[in-house]
DNA sequence: TGAGCTGTGTGACAAGATCACCGTCGCCGC
DNA sequence: GCGGCGACGGTGATCTTGTCACACAGCTCA
């Protein structure tokens, strides 16, 4: 089972000696879904590359309340945790298997030889890195300055890029844009109102997804 | 000039070779204030280890607004432009020097270089970026729960740790804050009203440090 | 002296957060 | 079947924050 690395395209690059010894000392995991993967006094023990499955990465405020950071799908990585991989740190937020996983496991010590020997997997570690910042400032963006019904749109949208319906209670979208459930309520109610959407028990129905879209486009997080 | 080093402890655990290799290579800038260092569609081409000055790094919106994700100060290195640096990508985010700036310029190609050829190098690169990054997760966390009494009073005694008077306009703290100005205003009206602060033109004067300080601490953000 | 700019004050209103509470639905044990 | 319980969703009251419109004060400079 060597052929994961093609799974990423930014590997594909390597170096055989590199890309060799990457491949003999990672080792393909599985995580069943609600694993705790790394948190606050749990540092994460290797680099993840996920083959399948999502991971949430979010961040716990005292007062209880959470707000989703970003999510790691099939195909990316864990690369943010590489920085407290190597710098013996403590993130302050979590991250969650949102689903069964198989990822790829890249130990701190393959991971830093590979840092050393390869050009081009510093480029492609450096990659993410940037793309996941990048996400992260629009992140914060979004939550100074978007609107409350146009993130819940682009959220749902999101949600439902495979089908229409979204798995999710009020409660999930609220955690998931930092608000109260009742803001959801209150904006989904009126969403329903204009049958865009067709409310559930604990799911929603995507009712009128070309209405949506209008809506979404019109108003830019 | 090779002593700049000495002020980054983490560099101080570089071996000989590497350690000289980026002197040699690295050059002393100095930049006026109000330049922008970098931006959208104007990558920076070397990493920045700050011997004097502050650089402070904000995001644009589109309708005109700003936040300020996070300042560089002098001991510093503007480490996540490394990541843009490497990976050839565009920041959305602008730096622009607060004050004259006294900067170690190390170019893309020294920096590679360091990062292929040191562990201690990676290090520190890497302990960087998990400050920055853990940094920017409470930014996030602040911004979405935290109370703007609670925000502008930690702001202001983070400006004042200098001096009481804080050489600011309501606008100027508006933009820290990721708020409107009246905003800001009426929080300020408050404080006068309590004693807190002085109001001047274009400046506050921290008049009952101990007050804020009890105030800050019994509302963390 | 007056025009113009920047900084500040204020009232009205909209959006969102918070709190308190109630009703509904599904499920489980009895 | 029944009762109870917990998760989910609805709603009104109230507070904070953001937005808009505009007035006014202080400063600079022609």
């Amino acid at each position: 089972m060597s052929d994961w690395i093609d799974r990423f395209p930014g590997l594909a690059a390597l170096h055989a000696p590199v890309r060799d010894a990457l491949v003999a000392s990672a080792g393909i995991v599985r995580v069943p879904e609600g694993t705790v993967i790394f948190g606050p006094g749990q540092a994460p023990e290797n680099l993840l590359l996920l083959l399948e499955g999502r991971v949430r990465v979010q961040q716990l405020a005292e007062n209880g309340r959470e707000i989703i950071l970003y999510r790691v799908h099939a195909g990316e990585s864990c690369v943010l945790t590489t920085a407290c991989l190597l710098a013996f740190e403590d993130y302050t937020a979590e991250g969650i298997a949102e689903t069964d996983l198989e990822a790829v496991a890249i130990p701190k010590r393959a991971f830093d030889d590979a840092m050393a020997g390869s050009p081009e997997f510093r480029q492609f570690v450096f990659a993410a890195y940037s793309r996941r910042i990048t996400d992260l400032f629009l992140t914060v963006e979004e939550i100074a300055f978007g609107r409350m019904d146009a993130r819940l749109a682009h959220k749902m949208l999101e949600l439902g890029r495979e089908g229409d319906l979204i798995d999710a209670t009020h409660g999930d979208l609220a955690r998931e844009l930092g608000t109260a459930r009742e803001v959801v309520s209150r904006q989904m109610s009126e969403f329903a109102r204009r049958a865009w959407v067709e409310q559930k028990r604990g799911a929603i129905r995507i009712a009128d997804r070309p209405a949506l879209e209008r809506f979404a486009r019109a108003n830019p997080v």
